[in-house]
This record gives C-alpha cells, structure tokens and sequence, in this order.
DNA sequence: GTGGTCTAGACCACG
DNA sequence: GTGGTCTAGACCACA
C-alpha cells in the first residue's frame, strides 16, 4: 500500500488489483469529493505516470475509463478536463452510491443478517469510529 | 444467471465472476444460514463438478478456501465435512459481518458520503424492498 | 485493405483507421447479420491475432469493447461467446441503424439538401446498385 | 457544443471530434449552402483562430483542406477568397452528396439492412422531424 | 506538448 | 489453454 502523489492528488497503489482499476477509483473519488473540480485539468497522461511510477499506458487506460463514465472531457493535444457539469458528476456519485449500498445489504443478506443486524453493525462500527 | 442444483445445494452462476469464487461464497452462505449443519459430509469435488457442470479444478480451488476458512476438515479417504463446531462458524459468520460492513462504510466515505447519508440510503433500500 | 481470413469470418484492414476499431466493427457486422450465432464461440484472442497478423492485444481491445456492447460474454479461462440473448443483438442493430441515419440526414441537410434531394439520391443510388 | 461567432459565420465545436475537421466542415457548409459567396474574402488565419479562440495551426489546417477541395483560393499577400466558380462549388456539393450517401448505404448494407429497412427508417426519420 | 494506437514480450488468474 | 494486465518503447494525429 504505497502512498505516492501526483499535484495535490495523493493515490495509494499496492498490487492485490489492477493498477489501472485503482488510479481510476481513486480519481473517481476525487472527482466525487470535489478535490478536482468540474473544469480542471487533471495531470498529463505522462506526467501522472512519472509521479505514480507506473507505465503510461497504464494511466491512459484509466483516463479513457472516465471518459466513459463522463466524468472526463479529453481533448487530443490539450490534456484532459473534469466534465464541466457538477450534476453528471452527482448523477454518478448517487447512482453508485445506490449500487454500493444495494451490493451490501445483498451480502449481508445472503448471510442471513436481517435489517436489524445491519443497523446494529452500523451503529457498533459508527461507535468504533468516535473513539478512533 | 444459470440455477445448478447439487443435491439440496441450489447455486446461482453467472460469468461476470471467477466461477471459484461465487461457488465458494454460495457454500459460505449455505454453512451460515445452516442449511447445511455441522457435521454433515458435502459432496465430493468429482460430484460437486459434475452436479455443476464445471472444471473440477474450480471445485477444488473452492474447497482449499473453505478449509483455510476453518469451515470445513477434509478427512482423508472419506470427504470433506461441514466443521462440528457450530461456535466456529458463528465466529466466522460475525467477523465476516463486520468485514463486509467496515468495507461498505470505508466505499461510502471514500466517495464523501457522512453517516447520515448512509442511514438515510439504507432506510430508502429498505422502504423499497418493502413495496416489493 | 487486405483480406484476411479466421475460420468462417473474413476482415478487411487498412491503416486509415484504428485496427482495433476495424476489427471490432467487422465483428459487430457479422454478428448484427448472423454470421455468427448467439452462443457461439468467437476465435481466441491468439488465434484471431495470428490469423489477422496482429498483436493480441489489439484483439483483446476489440473484444473489450465488444463485451461493453453487450454484443459478447468473456469466460476467463475458457473464451469469449456471442451473447446468448438474440434480443439484445436485435436492439443494438436497431439503435445503430437509427443512428447512422438520424447522422446522416444531418449531414444532407447540412449542405442544403432536402427530403426530395435525399429520396432521389438514395433512388439513384439504388439503379445504380440494380446495374452492377 | 460551444457556439462561437467569426464575422457572420456562426460556428459550433465541441471536442468530441478534431477541431480541425469541425472547421472544416462547417466552411464546407457554408460554402455550399452559399452563407459565403463566390469570390468572397474570408478572415484571415490569425483573425479566425481569435475569434474562435483556437490555435491557428488549427485553422491553418482547415484553409489547406479547403484549398485541396477546389473551394477558395489563396492569393500570397492578399488572404483566402472562395473560388469565383459557382460551377465548382455545385460540383464539389453533388459528389459530396454522392458520398456521403454512398457511405449510408454502404454501413446499412453491412449490417444486414436491405432498401427496403433503408427507406422505412428513412421515412420514420422525416415523421419524427415533422412532429418536432 | 497532448492523448491514442500498436507492437513485443512478460506474467498472472482461471479452468 | 483462455483472457487480462503491465511494461517498454515506437509512431501518429492534433493543437
């Protein structure tokens, strides 16, 4: 789990995933935090190699990544941009919030937890966290 | 989504997934929820391939889990049983709880959803289960 | 735009465009025509790179995005398949015929031409088709 | 789909496609629809690429097309001009035309459309637009 | 300078 | 054997 930057982004990789799976993720997040806003350029295909260590392709692959989930604009020979329209970026932060969610009481569920045991575990880890 | 049936196991596959990995978490779920009890013998790997209709590599590889899981003993020349200790897989099924749980909440926060966000999208996951 | 051959399916590329996108466009023909047939299994991706003498990655490409189509199920370990789903073949050929058309109107009425100009040149078009 | 203004053209870019060729297909356009007349001046490079807040290579490459296309003339010293032949510009149009039909069909045919589908989509192509 | 494509060749996960 | 990922390094189109 090694901690390496690029700007103001800061990116975690280790090698239990796909590199290019976990610099999508984690830009995904970023773009969905609002650490990089709509509009912006996001760091050149190479530089973003350089600063992560990994192989351009590898970048590239997880640009072309958010450019179809539309949170990205590419522009060949400019670089490449956050969409410009906060509400794709929130339309996509909500339906996977959705799916995220769905995904849990799924597995939860197959487990034979009920809707109480969920709701207990969540407020037991949401207690965990207060003392951290 | 294809059903398989192997003796009174039901599984569900698809091919989205490492068929190893949904086979091993169908048979977790299966320990947990009891409708397989401590004790009882599972079906060989030669059985258990041809009942699904899948490499029995794949079996096995499901197996090997199931065993590091603590959840089954292989017994030399008479199978693989279900372990006798239903403590066991209580503690297997509570920690497993919290595991899916803290990654549910870890995903949620990465994408800069706060506690409340949380609650509110599983009770909206739980009034739409109820209409269903 | 030389022809090459893998099993029953003939390509034809050229170095104006994209391999990949040459390669992928010729398979969703042969599949919106049914010259393959749902279910059945496409050529590896080695075979399909050695019979097309071309890098296998540029095959793996192509068969991604034939897999984001919907147009094919990837079976890790096994290969790749024609979805089994006829409808959902049927839809694709439907929505991509709207929309090559829908664009090329666009274009007509963009140099000025009209419903009456567009109907002759298509009636024109087709004697000329009946000559050869 | 910016709209940007360059004298009394009107000019649409987005950056789904080069912007070289938006250019010049919009020039194309107005030529042919006669927006800008035989034997007119248009804006120089410099002027153009400012007004349409792009690099001037970028429109350079476009009045090279249009040169090579038969559609203005560049006269050293004096600027770009529409070429005084109106003949030349109906001819350019009618080829055009021609292709980009030729095109059409060609697509359609290669996935498995007849003239018959052609022409049925054509015309629930034109009821759409009348009800619009 | 930007991103996109292609190759060659390696290694991994899966069946 | 299958497909997927990664690297290194080349070349192209675009601005």
């Amino acid at each position: 789990m090694e901690e390496r930057r690029a700007g103001a982004l800061v990116f975690h990789l280790d090698l239990s995933q796909p590199l290019y799976e976990q610099i999508l993720q984690q830009m995904r997040q970023a773009i969905a935090k609002g650490e990089i806003r709509p509009g912006d350029k996001i760091p050149s295909v190479r530089e973003m190699a350089q600063a992560l260590r990994v192989n351009p392709n590898t970048v590239s692959h997880a640009y072309q990544e958010l450019d179809r989930d539309g949170l990205t604009e590419t522009r060949r020979g400019q670089g490449t941009f956050i969409t410009t329209s906060p509400e794709r970026i929130e339309r996509f932060r909500q339906t996977l919030a959705r799916r995220v969610t769905q995904e849990f009481i799924r597995q939860m569920q197959a487990f034979g937890f009920g809707w109480d045991d969920i709701r207990a575990l969540l407020r037991e880890a949401q207690d965990d966290s207060r003392e951290t």
